[in-house]
DNA sequence: GATGAATGAGGATTCATTCAT
DNA sequence: CATGAATGAATCCTCATTCAT
């Protein structure tokens, strides 16, 4: 680079004390998300999301023009896209399909059941009714890949003579309610003043024991 | 003019013909409980839960001091206490096991999920962090004995050679999870704007089959 | 009137302490008034306004939906409609255009330059380019009337041999401007911290003079 | 590149070849004698002050400390301090004094009336209250020396048996109110949305003949 | 009791000003 | 010098709550 300017305005060193510019969207998306998920959309106040972003009120206007372009930042950075991984696995995937339901149900959890992201999962159901394009942005860019996905899982099982599926469409919320509560259930009931906490690692055990015995065929059984 | 109430001024519904203040309280129960479930505590005005009551912004502090209190007093008054009909039922219950299970998920549905009552369910995974001391009295009144009943359910199943549960705790939670997502998402994804509707004789039909098929032994299965 | 109710809801006693409704539109638009015309409207601010008013800054928001909303609602109803009163005057005149003309001006300056309303002549000036639609209103509602009488003075005197008149059209700012001048006058360089004050009654006299000269043919001279 | 100037990045018109420092006061003062004039001082934002005139933000208050003291900047160095020379063809005037009135109100039109610092007349009307300090420098500077000029150009023609003048403080007023008014609606009423234009060389004709019909003495009235 | 006008603390947003780079 | 990211005081506006009628 034979560029005499030292300082090159388009790609800052994100080490500079202050001055972040290039890291300030992030942490504010981090801080807001958090706030958004822990109170709601309308009790979180720009103020305090700021102050946790280690910035004053003013600088988050300088990065989202208000509170509500905010929050759709958030869901649109904070959603995390594994699906098109999870379909390479799916398509390199030997084992057998029960293998392929217990893989997805724990990588779930540890994909996005334990990053900061599942709180998207929480602000979808708790705040839906006011954002509806934002829902339409989640149903397309979250919801339905992850329906696709499992979809191919359960018509794997039954292509196989694995599973046992009578109506394929609402079997597969049969794998979706499970993680939406235990991730509903992380936000809400299960935190806070040292609420009802629930194992994650037991509960997955459990509904995965019960769920594969309802979806495998008889000879299967003995295979768990 | 036959009519008692001096105070019907113009534009009163005719239908409600004489409504007198002792239905008053329940009227703002019902209100309020529709706009917190419809926006979160924080968005739902005051002013609009009074209008939607048919009463003034300041008769409803009449009745109830502020705006929490009368969020508490939506919970406290709109959780079915249905329990100790269940638990009679439970007691009664001649049949299977299975169509014990069976019968519980129709009946969450049919006296829970079809009712206004169902909103209390989002409201709580809502507004949980905001409300501690509410979601305590929740998880008294309702998660507590809910649990409990679905314990001896799974125990009766169990004690009679009918069901194979290896961990009973979280066993439990294979009935609650997706009779709750359904609840959610009944509140949240699925209204508002034309949103991703679930069937739910369909959705808890589904649900049972693999449920059941998963918790019975083997010989039961036959049973289905 | 064999209404038994003491309180008729339709039509407030202005004499009520603390609530009155039906004055506080008018006084807020006094209030504004002043405000806006001293200050100009981005510089007053609405809880002066209010107190002016003597009232609380959510009272303001009551009547009037947003600062703007107020400032055309100042403009609307603070122009003085004395054109119809004006135009019956004109057309009872007996005396001559040059009479006429010295009415008209004096007319000007007693209703609307003595008034709390010249103040709206300001503000047209200062704050058109902000409010583009309330000029159009303006321009509706006085401008044009205005023009309208004054080409009317005009003509007569044309007519009745009084006048002596090239350019009719803009004869008429001959009249129009001395009179914007001395009240912009008034509400700017004339007032303040102890500003240049011009006497109006004698200025008026002196613009009366040299324009009835400069507009009367040369026999009319001897009747001033 | 033969350009000297180091920081020339990629926007920059190519017209305004090697703007340097020394010119940045002017640019400012144009830009903000243009966005004051347009919008008031309270609602016109430093940011785009800096931006049309080529600079940051920061960069204007290199040279200005404040806002207010960019406004009294403008108002200094804006003001056309035309009296000296205006005095001068005064004492060289040879001509008729309806002749001298007639120059001066078209010197003012050409001179002050098309440029930019036209703007200064209605800046102080519009701001007078807000900044009654910089009203007593341009009374001292140009509405003082203004007057005094007129005035001389009146007793000139009085005392040369051109015109008959009663009251000659308040007849200054005569040449001046046309003047001003002109100039403030070419900044208000006369602009922006396709507003009510004035044609200047007309108004000023039809003024001018009238004025002088006023002011002259009879016989003078066939110098026209 | 019921009303709804009035209140004012609270929160979103703007923008003049600062200052590290 | 110039920049523009950061600041926070100032301001508009909202809405739960009060209270005179």
């Amino acid at each position: 680079m034979p560029s005499p300017t030292p300082d090159t305005p388009t790609d800052e060193q994100p080490s500079r004390r202050g001055r972040r510019k290039e890291a300030r969207p992030g942490e504010l998306i981090e801080a807001a998300l958090d706030l958004f998920v822990e109170k709601g959309f309308a009790a979180a106040r720009v103020e305090e999301i700021a102050a946790r972003a280690g910035v004053s009120k003013g600088t988050l206007f300088l990065y989202y023009g208000s509170k509500e372009e905010l929050f759709k930042a958030v869901v649109r950075h904070s959603i995390i896209d594994c699906f098109a991984e999870w379909n390479e696995q799916f398509e390199a995937w030997q084992g057998s399909s029960a293998e392929l339901v217990r893989m997805c149900l724990n990588a779930w959890w540890d994909r996005i059941g334990t990053t900061r992201a599942s709180g998207i999962t929480k602000l979808m159901f708790s705040e839906a009714q006011n954002f509806p394009d934002v829902v339409a942005f989640y149903e397309r860019e979250v919801i339905a890949p992850c329906h696709s996905l499992l979809r191919r899982v359960l018509e794997r099982g039954l292509a196989r003579g694995e599973f046992a599926i009578a109506d394929i469409d609402y079997a597969i919320y049969t794998l979706v309610a499970p993680m939406i509560f235990l991730v509903l259930h992380k936000h809400s009931l299960g935190c806070g003043a040292g609420r009802m906490p629930i194992d994650p690692q037991r509960y997955i055990a459990a509904q995965a024991v019960t769920l594969l015995r309802g979806l495998c065929v008889r000879p299967a059984e003995s295979g768990q």
